[in-house]
DNA sequence: ACCTGAACACCGTTCAAGT
DNA sequence: ACCTGAACACCGTTCAAGT
């Protein structure tokens, strides 16, 4: 995890692991019985980093957890593109028990339930792998929003040129991520207000 | 895009696309600049497949495009991976112009448009991506789901149990992607009117 | 129980040489 | 202008051999 937190998923190699760690590349064999396996291991260790869901009201309890995730995989930008592709690990499994949980106290019928968690997981996800393929921090980012926007033309992409601006000079995008969680949170309560 | 369709991305190296195409690997670098550089072609060879943004009042035709993404993503699941990690070529350009200009017609004030483009475009990679890495169609389905929770005691995971085998006997499930589109539509329609 | 040298079957990419 | 043989610096993984 210190490795990828360091250097990027794209360079870690089991070679350069090893070496990092004074063994020779075979070695880690004795301990993971593969790179995947090595990659499922790391993912459920960050997973496990994330506050665990609160007992109190669904919506909150829902929010915090959406937050919380997210917070992680800012953390340990390596793990957003992991978390699709590796099974989960008991950190993750536990997760979603709870979050299942939440969702079940929530006086939604089970399948507005069903589909609210897919709306809330995917948000998560979906909108941390975006802001990463984008953000740089801060510093850099002007410099790369300028050399995009430099291979676009702006007659043509006149409103693109114009978000880009917008992601730069912000502070618009302070909360994008609450933004489009709340839309869903609030949506979903409507449901389980007008339906109780 | 052909090789990438039927035998996955993790399949397509340079040396077996050449053999494939009936050159030798070297040969393609005539033709990109490298491995990199074929991926970003082929993505934007798939954007372009993608419906145009229609005319029509906004809220239909962000709709439209969002559900025409998914489809394309669908029908070429090797390319919502790279959907994040490439940058948009001509085809994917100008239909975020495009969903730009809905947005514009909209009638949200500017800091709204720009946070509603994100959550639904979010929406889209992050709901396609997470459909594929679970789904495996229909047939393997029920298979995949019963292994997975035999490495999971029901007993611990209960609610996750039955979450799992909602996805099986569904058809709950049949129209999520378009559940949560819709969340986010209403709730930014909702503040449309409020606001005009 | 844990480490390791040698080896295998792969990668992407460069470069000089061909036609 | 396009193709290619040889080579380089990498990969993940296995297996037999060591302590």
């Amino acid at each position: 995890v210190a490795f990828a937190d360091a250097h990027g998923l794209a360079a870690l190699s089991m070679r350069k692991l090893a070496r990092e760690l004074g063994f020779e590349v075979m070695s880690l064999y004795n301990h993971v019985a593969s790179k995947d396996d090595l990659l499922t291991g790391m993912l459920d260790l960050v997973a496990a980093e994330v506050p665990p869901v609160t007992h109190g009201p669904w919506k909150a309890a829902v929010r915090d957890h959406a937050v919380g995730t997210s917070q992680m995989l800012q953390r340990h930008p390596w793990a957003g593109g992991l978390w699709i592709s590796q099974p989960p690990g008991p950190a993750r499994l536990g997760a979603m028990e709870s979050l299942l949980r939440a969702f079940a106290r929530s006086g939604l019928p089970p399948d507005v339930a069903h589909r609210g968690f897919h709306a809330v997981t995917n948000h998560v996800v979906g909108f941390t792998l975006q802001e990463q393929s984008f953000d740089l921090g801060a510093d850099q980012m002007e410099q790369a929003a300028e050399e995009f926007l430099a291979t676009v033309p702006v007659e043509e992409y006149p409103l693109l040129h114009q978000h880009v601006r917008e992601h730069v000079e912000g502070p618009v995008d302070e909360d994008e991520f609450g933004f489009g969680l709340e839309l869903i949170l609030d949506g979903l309560e409507r449901i389980a207000v007008a339906g109780g």
